[in-house]
DNA sequence: GTCTATATTCGGATAGAC
DNA sequence: GTCTATCCGAATATAGAC
């Protein structure tokens, strides 16, 4: 039993490190044009070993973008134990931590709307359901924000939805970062403001009047 | 003469057609799943005869770009001959011309950062000559509009400008156009409104104080 | 379950006739 | 300048030895 459980934990172990270098992969050059040859590269075995593990170039980004909504799941539970947190401020603290992971250089882009992935991954029950799941709690938040006027309420939940989901790898964030002449907290600062307030600017001014 | 011309007009309409093609493909599938074949199937020539008129993908691809542009340049040429109009209405009929666009399915998504299109385009003085100009005249209004305090004067002029390019092939659009229950003037309503006031919804309700 | 070597498919680009 | 037919590289996936 030992020696089982030790060889389960190697596995475990190897796939963590395949997941961990496609995430990274997904990230900077997006499904398309991550190459398997890339990955096994990367990881340092060969590339039909990968193939043992996983088996198609889908299958294995779908289990990077499970663990990346794993972990979503789990920043969710802890801010979820915070009673004392308003709505709005969970939902900005969602979007700060996803813009945290974009700047780490480990938020996969989203598939194209015609790439195999989006295929794959509509028919994977193990992804859609934890997208669902994050779906339900952000949406909760939302309710909740839009029910005390924090969030416009002439706004379609499923529009604030989307947004949040857009954000997570906006595409202005590595526009800034590349550009260089800003630090990781000015870029959060600046998107966190036009994602909640607009490029208007809003309640901050409280009007000169 | 007349016969030259003639053969010079048959040119241009057939490598108009060609860039109307490419153009869609860009919009439906980007770049890298966008194959010549498709391309040369749906105009109605023989691949290798496109390739008389551009030498490579990436070519071809720049020219349908650079015709995006110089659609936007005109739409600012008509716009910048209105006097009466301010800074942030004139910021606000670009980001709802590009919705519009992005409706029809005539804009073409962000290359990649890694795509071998990125690297063809930074090196196009046609298409790089133009991207500047449409990103001076926009920021001669984002200057206008900021001074005056319309636009959010804390938020540099860099992170306003991507915000509008980002905005011109924000997914959150091709989302909710698929999902089918809003009408094409709800969605432009509704993201014209987070993109300026955000998801707060700024300025619009008069603070009950 | 890891490796080397290979099969196979697909897509960008070209040759050469007309 | 258009066509048919073809080349060639790249990338996914697999065979088969150890």
């Amino acid at each position: 039993m030992a020696r089982l459980s030790f060889r389960e934990q190697m596995l475990r172990a190897r796939e963590d490190a395949i997941l961990a270098a496609v995430n990274r992969l997904l990230a900077e050059k997006g499904f398309d044009l991550m190459t398997v040859d890339e990955v096994a590269a990367e990881v340092g075995i060969a590339k039909a070993s990968l193939y043992k593990h996983f088996t198609s170039k889908e299958e294995l980004a779908a289990a990077a973008m499970i663990r990346v909504l794993d972990r979503a799941l789990a920043f969710l539970d802890e801010r979820q134990a915070r009673a004392d947190v308003g709505p709005l401020e969970q939902l900005q603290a969602v979007v700060r931590w996803t813009m945290e992971v974009q700047l780490a250089g480990e938020m996969p882009s989203l598939p194209a709307q015609n790439s195999s992935l989006r295929q794959a991954l509509l028919a994977n029950r193990d992804y859609m359901d934890r997208l669902v799941e994050v779906s339900e709690r952000l949406g909760r938040w939302i309710a909740e924000a839009q029910a005390s006027g924090l969030i416009d309420p002439a706004l379609p939940a499923e529009v604030v939805l989307y947004t949040l989901f857009a954000r997570a790898c906006d595409p202005v964030l590595s526009l800034l970062k590349a550009g260089g002449q800003y630090s990781d907290d000015e870029i959060i600062r600046h998107l966190l403001a036009t994602c909640f307030h607009g490029l208007c600017g809003g309640p901050r001014k409280p009007a000169a009047a």
